[in-house]
DNA sequence: ATCTATTCATAATC
DNA sequence: TGATTATGAATAGAT
């Protein structure tokens, strides 16, 4: 009796089968990944060329662009990040992380062991990425508080004023 | 009865649980994505970043620059000429009077002892306040640099023009 | 991290 | 193509 729900791993190689099953699996994914930027507050970019060679885009923020540039970015940074991959199971993804604490630390540790005027342009480059980066961050962050501050309406929280000062 | 599987779409305000789903519906998408790009013949790529801003992605070819090159080649192809707008960023520095390592102290300072997502909205502004002009000031020395090496050797041409900017 | 009840996605079929 | 349905997969909630 024929399977039903059932998948092999590899290639479709019945042409009919591959288009039916793509365009199926397909809006499948799409709907996956606008899900996920939706339910998770991710920012998911994702692009799908066709076998035929058509192309198919979702990106969750303004652009497909913005989003690549803040891979690129991230790429320049994650150089010197200690990049810790836990292990997906066993599927093939690579996926590479740093968080906002592996930046935030990153950057302490140049500020305390170099000055600006003793960086070459290399390094004023990965520096210019990192706080790049870190501001994004900490403008998204920005966003996220004042929205749920105003969701959670005046609760009359006092917050202590903050303790920054050059010493 | 709590209603299991169920999915209502928008935001999970809920920390830990928004966590926990993005990790499942994560590695969901991710596998998602190969199986279509291995069944179906397609050239697939993934960017994900999350909402505390590690990144996830998964390139079917051989590298993601790759399938975005090929996007903004079709796009070019497919579409007008678009719109590019240089936006220019309104710099407004709050941290008037503070010397570059004075500033990148205070960076270095908040982040070893502070996380992002424990900073409320007052923190986050000043830590704005400070990376921006942290980065203002990086970007001031690039010119100064670049400029010097281009009084020293006038002969390479092989400054990369970094258009990064502040959105 | 593991389990289970549900919902969801989709392969085969029409 | 589009709809239907049986089945396997994904996953929300709980442990």
């Amino acid at each position: 009796m024929p399977q039903r729900g059932r998948v092999e791993l590899k290639r479709i190689e019945d042409k009919t089968s591959r288009q039916v099953r793509f365009s199926k699996r397909r809006s499948g994914l799409f709907k996956k990944a606008f899900e996920l930027a939706v339910l998770c507050d991710a920012e998911v970019a994702l692009l799908v060329f066709s076998a035929s060679g058509r192309l198919y885009e979702y990106s969750s923020s303004s652009s497909m662009e913005e989003t690549y540039n803040r891979y690129k970015q991230f790429s320049l940074i994650g150089k010197d990040a200690n990049n810790r991959n836990t292990n997906e199971a066993a599927n093939n993804n690579s996926c590479e992380g740093s968080s906002t604490s592996d930046i935030l630390s990153i950057i302490a540790h140049w500020c305390t062991s170099r000055n600006i005027d003793q960086m070459d342009d290399k390094e004023l480059d990965r520096m210019e990425a990192l706080l790049l980066e870190a501001l994004r961050q900490v403008q998204s962050r920005k966003m996220q508080v004042s929205s749920t501050e105003k969701a959670e309406a005046a609760n009359g929280d006092q917050y202590e004023t903050n303790n920054l000062s050059i010493n």
